[in-house]
DNA sequence: GGCTAATGTTGACCGTGTCTACATTAGCTA
DNA sequence: TAGCTAATGTAGACACGGTCAACATTAGCC
């Protein structure tokens, strides 16, 4: 949506011809195919070698461009993370950082799950290891979270919410949008017909009861 | 804790002597095996060669117990399905099934996903195709929601919480644990220091707060 | 027009899951 | 108690996947 992420903007990227030794912008198109795969068969199906092939490409073509496969997924997990950053700061800010900013911006994050269901596994892939040990994904996600807790402070400056330690209460609100994300992506609350973002929507109003100031 | 999980009762299946053609109790060893790997380093650092050897066994023994690797990560995956529904169900009626015992659950849910993280993984392991293609997994998740969805009924009789849908209260209660816990396992929240246990009380706290019954 | 670095290819290797055919043995039955 | 059968464990082989090293092609600049 922001950003490029890619499966969002481009009309696909080409298959390199095969009379045509080099591809022109094979990295670009690494990330679109391997975003595809896993939107379609999940994190364990991505083969380098099934990516090259679906590019017209040989299966270590890849290496000029990321040093490993933990590398491509990485890519994948940083565009998310900016996509995601960029989608919170502007549904907070769209609708005027107050209550209706603190609902949209809840409701954009589990938006954003749904609609990068490949983004998001690969953001917060269970045992992946290439994750830890990325620095820079862990920077990514604290840009996404600060825009969460800044967006508490204001709130309690505005006596809209609780004094609670804002790094506790960022804790639990985005607990709560992760849990929603992560039931509907892999979990139980894919096959079951709910509907999702109606879900996101009444949790988001249940916490924000739950963590009004006291009158 | 409750039930045969291996990890907590037995004081560690041997290796089997080298002079010995039968183990004597392999299904339960690779279980534990099992269990033991993924805790230390992860699911897809669990390799069948490694556990056959660490059991002092051929590498192909183990399909005389389970189909398929992912067989045996559906058996852990049922394992940890089945303590965690009886968990939940102590916690309720040992905490006398009113708001005490709502809070006993909230915790008592992530205080398993963090005594048994690998198990945890398992059950929800995202992009992990061997989950919904077993149906009793299905079916042992379904028990542990019943319990909750069981208990949130029981608190709207007693007029302590709001007579929202108890389907749509319990997905999103569900979500809020279950993000405490991905988060704390694998995701931001392992290596922040954060008390776990306490945002669990808190969030708990607040969920409560968001779902009482209108005064 | 030619040089150099960037980009892509081919061949090879090792680790892993799994199939098949075979070995050993527990436990029952005669 | 001897022998049979099914359960359990083993060895070899295969295909697949990630990755390294050596080589090929070409873009872009002097």
């Amino acid at each position: 949506m922001l950003l490029g992420m890619a499966s969002q903007r481009a009309p696909r990227l080409a298959k390199k011809p095969a009379d045509q030794y080099h591809h022109g912008d094979l990295r670009r198109a690494l990330l679109q195919a391997a975003v595809r795969t896993i939107q379609k068969r999940g994190v364990p199906a991505l083969t380098l070698r099934a990516v090259g092939e679906e590019l017209g490409v040989s299966r270590t073509a890849l290496y000029r461009h990321f040093s490993d496969k933990a590398a491509l997924l990485g890519a994948v997990a940083g565009e998310g993370f900016r996509t995601l950053t960029l989608g919170l700061l502007a549904a907070w800010e769209g609708a005027g950082k107050g209550r209706a900013g603190f609902n949209a911006m809840g409701e954009a994050y589990v938006r954003f799950a749904l609609q990068h269901p490949a983004h998001y596994r690969v953001m917060f892939a269970s045992g992946f290891e290439g994750q830890a040990s990325d620095p820079d994904l862990g920077e990514e996600g604290t840009d996404a979270f600060a825009v969460l807790v800044n967006a508490l402070v204001e709130q309690q400056q505005q006596g809209l919410i609780r004094r609670d330690d804002p790094q506790t209460l960022a804790h639990f609100i985005w607990a709560v949008v992760h849990g929603i994300a992560m039931l509907a992506i892999d979990g139980p609350l894919q096959h079951k017909g709910v509907d999702v973002e109606a879900l996101a929507r009444y949790a988001v109003e249940r916490v924000r009861t739950g963590i009004a100031s006291v009158a």
